[in-house]
DNA sequence: TATGAATGAGCATTCATTCAT
DNA sequence: AATGAATGAATGCTCATTCAT
């Protein structure tokens, strides 16, 4: 997904050397297994799944992750920065709407390109965050904290109109997230003919400065 | 074996004779299954689980329903109509405006309340909707085209502002079940002393008026 | 092996009520247990060997016991009670020779009749007695405390030889439990024609009588 | 495979060259080996852990023996002659009481200074001897023999009491190895201001001593 | 209706060993 | 002489479901 490099949890040490047979078949595990457990969950994925997606035999896979819950948590702690970058690069010193509707149509656009993590992610969510809530209550927060202050500066200095910050934040996962994790229903509904991704940019777009505007 | 003749989302079979006592159990079974699988997802479940929520044994609850996925199916069948039924109250004859804030507030008080269907729904769908397609794809998306025309034809006639109906209805669903099926990720960023649900009540209802507003 | 009913470990609680197929079935696990642990070791053995030992399938056993280490615990307890039962006997009232060698007796004819029981402590102890230290620092110690203080006061009296007398208890321990735990090793020297347990029991009467006699 | 040609118990075979590299990593596989077969026993070591505590890789451990097994083999064949070498030492010229005790001293600082040896061997007789049998109806009966025809000649000229000289000799085997193989045991009574060997010295002298007087 | 007993299929994980380099 | 990579065969345990009563 990202040619960052995992870290081994530790977050701190040193890079883990690793051959490019080692970097290509934890790729391929990690790819197989977003596919898997976004479309099955944690307990309805097997390693058995994963490891055939892979191409990989069981125990091969068991050697390059100690275990099924390693990968899901390797997963999960790539995603959140993933999932986070959108609104990181939120510019306090840019123009307030543009900023927000950029970092709305960011995020809509993730939606579109990754499906799979934005389900993953629901997933997690939908369980409790069993194994995400310290990321919730520490990275997470202190993002979302930080720049509602800012989105709130931007509404008490008239620059957008009044509005809650948190919430605009969270109606701007709620919409975007929406047409990756409830893609069967968004498509049941609008039949084949439609586009949902482009007509839910123009839609969102409208939403927006209806909100916004001063 | 199942003599029982459990209504099959047909809608037509005889009405089941049931005693006082079976109707209990099976009560108890769906309460207990819907808490369960809104928790853990359909795989992560298990059939003890559920039988010693519901206060029975295992044998015992699969002598009420033939399987673990009948019990889910029955769970998501009765849930689709109570999902709807909010949608379905928003009157064509009713003011335009009101009509579409209130059954917003239906759908927020149903996330507020029933989270757990929300979360079993939204399983669900995050996994494709694999026992509910048909049903999107029936009564689901004829409500929606139904409502959707009436909301076409008010923005048509201007009592509304212009908008696309579909993914208004979509913006519904998704700011009110955010606040049920991401529950922890909100209250992880607002942290324990904000009422989630009051907040977004007023939230929302400023983003569709100026949304709707003419 | 004894029809005293196994506790369930927590030593206290009510009697568990068991059907009596129950009872017949825990019995024939721990049995089939005995027999596979005192050969392979705790490691060595399978649960599968144990089922099959026990003329059941392999999760019907584990329908009875939670897992295959509470199996060897359970067989542990049982055995620390019947291992220690001839010390017990020993009567600070009765005659000290005699009383002593009555004990060695005792336990002789356990590594007789118990060869199994005395392989599974042995095997216990090589390990370093993970599983049963806790048992060896309590009722065992205040056995052995208890009753080498009436050796010893018999020694100081004496009414028999002076003899330290934790030592005495360890020789008594050593030297019948032996015939049991390392048999292949006696019936090769001695071959097919000799009954070792039977030869012991002489050479031990002697080795006693000459060691306390005042 | 095993061009080594390791000497396999035989005692004929070709000297094997070996590389003074050689020589040192199969001497710390042997003395992994001693250190983890005799803690967890043949089934509940692995190959890991031994190659771990020899500073190698699993598959650079198995260029030097051919299997697990052929490990465990190596080192109880070694073992015999350490073993015996004590009773090989009894001099049938010497003075009886004297030799006798000797050996049982020698006997017992085996226990003190090898006790993974001591518990290895009881391992493998606890098991029945899978992989000894033959070394023990061998080598090991026929110096039984041997020494015991000499005490029993001791003993018939009237230089020490009467006594079974195999079962002296078991006697001897059984007291002095006890205080290796059951140490947790011995430990957990006497506390940890005892010194076992120490003691048992004294004791053992004592008990043989009067055995043996005439 | 209800439950104790039983099981086949499956699952995550381990492990001795082999392969390729 | 050494090791990274790979695997077949277990191994302990789970689970939905069935059987017998």
């Amino acid at each position: 997904m990202d040619q960052t490099g995992e870290e081994d949890g530790t977050g701190a040490g040193s890079a883990p050397r690793r051959t490019r047979i080692q970097q290509k078949n934890r790729e391929a595990i990690l790819e197989a297994a977003l596919e898997v457990f976004s479309q099955h969950g944690f307990r309805g994925a097997t390693v058995d799944q994963i490891a055939q997606a892979a191409g990989l035999s069981k125990p091969n896979l068991l050697y390059y992750f100690p275990s099924k819950e390693a990968i899901h948590i390797e997963l999960l702690s790539t995603l959140l920065d993933t999932w986070l970058a959108p609104l990181r690069r939120l510019d306090p010193e840019g123009d307030p709407k543009a900023e927000i509707l950029a970092y709305m149509h960011r995020k809509l656009e993730m939606s579109r390109t990754l499906p799979r993590e934005s389900r993953l992610f629901a997933n997690e969510m939908l369980q409790g965050a069993p194994r995400m809530k310290d990321m919730l209550e520490g990275d997470l927060k202190a993002l979302a904290q930080d720049k509602a202050a800012v989105i709130a500066r931007w509404s008490d200095e008239g620059k957008i109109a009044a509005v809650d910050p948190y919430h605009l934040i969270f109606a701007i996962w709620a919409l975007t997230q929406h047409y990756a994790d409830f893609e069967v229903q968004v498509r049941a509904i609008l039949g084949p003919d439609h586009d949902p991704f482009s007509e839910a940019d123009t839609f969102l777009t409208t939403l927006f400065n209806r909100l916004l505007a001063r």
